[in-house]
DNA sequence: AATTTATTGTCTAACTCTTAGACAATAAAG
DNA sequence: CTTTATTGTCTAAGAGTTAGACAATAAATT
């Protein structure tokens, strides 16, 4: 039904559009099968990464999520597949500089998620329903969506990164990229929005243990933003006092001049990140 | 070179021989390619599972690992592959029966293991060279082995068991499979010690938080014993009264009847997990 | 039968770490 | 100059951990 024989420009020359999409480059075309088919082995197949990438702002712990540009309001995690060439880590790094811009961010891999049931089809049933048309515009054949239907098993992975440096990049099936507070996200396809409870805990135990929370923050901070940040992540207070002793007892922060905010108090030093 | 016409009658009963096979069951045949094919489409390709199962024996903490029957010395973690219809946790659950015999073990998911130069290659080349001749007999054709020297990622997932009541077994292509105490691990191929040495790391973590060591123990135990396991696994030793204490405050014991052992001494207290 | 020996189970003082309250320092506003 | 709001630090109280001591006891020894 949606068979077609053009693959459409935009599609071709993504080199790497993740789900919704097969993985293509140049050398496709829906005329030469043989390279189609081995533009398709270029990829480890039903194995997918899905990136839960973390931001900070206005006191708020936030998610980068792209929304679909198709009818049915449909939001996913960013996400893609794996070159056979590539390192699984490779290619989370890929994916995130892909949507983010950013190349040197934190990252960890937190779970795999493969249940049996685990599968696209009622999702991908409504959207085909609500979309026929502009998948045909698109050139998503039939092969193309017998691959994406297939079971897929993915790997998870989370990254931190300064909200201020991060140019989000839509591409080629979103209709907007945003970045939304982890407690108004939209629901997710699938078990994305699991995906992002599991990362959430995940980066609350590795919070202290591995100081990663600074690649949230800009490189010189006070104290109290530091502390913000914390609150946000665990989602409940800490006392000031303490909060400060610990921190300075990590002997991890480099104490620099004070900041001069105008306010009618005491100024707050700045520090920053001993590397 | 090693391309033959039959598929060996053992390996085709396997069902599901992990590394170094493809995995089979009773439809294939050589002669029927269309067959072989969809049979190799029953599992997810390029993805597999590898076991670290712990045991404990004798005060020290063992792995169950079997030897591959090549010449050579190839040892290898107990593996598998994905059906497509299976759940990765499923899958492991039965890769972990077929080789134990037992069904309910606790088992976690540890790590993903995906680098691009993660490869059978060099240890494939000597295997082969080693033992052309066995290849042939077994029914490995080029096909085959194209299948399995594809570049795989791999779950780790560790096992823990009661050791007294597994009954270790061997599959078609292991010479033997035996319990080896975790100091004193052969070699093993590609990754697999660094596979069990993270597998030990994640357990020393989940360890007190999750109370997942009395797994490791037989129904009825000393705190004596309990405690030697833990010396086992942290490699270091406890304090023998705050030890106790610990435990005890953990409120998840339930003291039996005091044990006669026949020792010149005060006999301890039996415990339980309460489940 | 009393004493000795080896090990188990428990108690407590000393020590450390965490938590909660208090207070001085300070930048700007009144 | 005083007031206000916030920052930085100190300390006492409380909680938890560690190290030493000692009673209980099952069998061996005398």
């Amino acid at each position: 039904m949606y068979e077609t024989v053009h693959t459409s420009k935009s599609i071709r020359e993504a080199g790497m559009v993740s789900w919704l999409s097969l993985p293509t480059d140049q050398s496709v075309t829906a005329e030469n099968h043989y390279m189609y088919s081995r533009n398709e082995q270029d990829y480890i197949q039903q194995l997918s990464i899905d990136c839960v990438i973390f931001g900070y702002r206005e006191k708020q712990l936030n998610v980068l999520v792209p929304k679909m540009d198709f009818r049915g309001d449909f939001w996913a995690l960013p996400s893609g597949y794996i070159g056979q060439d590539e390192g699984i880590g490779q290619a989370a790094r890929r994916i995130l500089e892909e949507r983010t811009g950013i190349q040197t961010i934190y990252l960890d891999q937190f779970c795999v998620f493969g249940d049996a049931e685990r599968s696209n089809a009622q999702v991908l049933e409504r959207l085909i329903s609500l979309n026929g048309d502009k998948l045909v515009e698109r050139g998503l054949n039939s092969k193309a969506l017998e691959w994406i239907t297939r079971r897929f098993v993915s790997i998870g992975y989370y990254a931190l990164v300064d909200i201020n440096k991060v140019i989000p990049r839509k591409n080629e099936i979103d209709e907007s990229i945003e970045w939304y507070p982890i407690t108004q996200l939209p629901t997710l396809i699938m078990d994305h929005n699991e995906m992002v409870a599991k990362a959430l805990e995940t980066l609350r135990l590795n919070l202290d243990q591995k100081l990663i929370g600074f690649n949230l923050l800009p490189e010189t901070f006070t104290m109290k933003e530091l502390q913000e940040l914390y609150e946000a992540i665990f989602d409940k207070p800490f006392p000031r006092n303490n909060f400060q002793k610990k921190i300075l007892d990590l002997n991890v922060l480099e104490r620099l001049e004070k900041k001069f905010t105008g306010a009618a108090n005491k100024a707050p030093y700045l520090y920053r990140f001993q590397q």
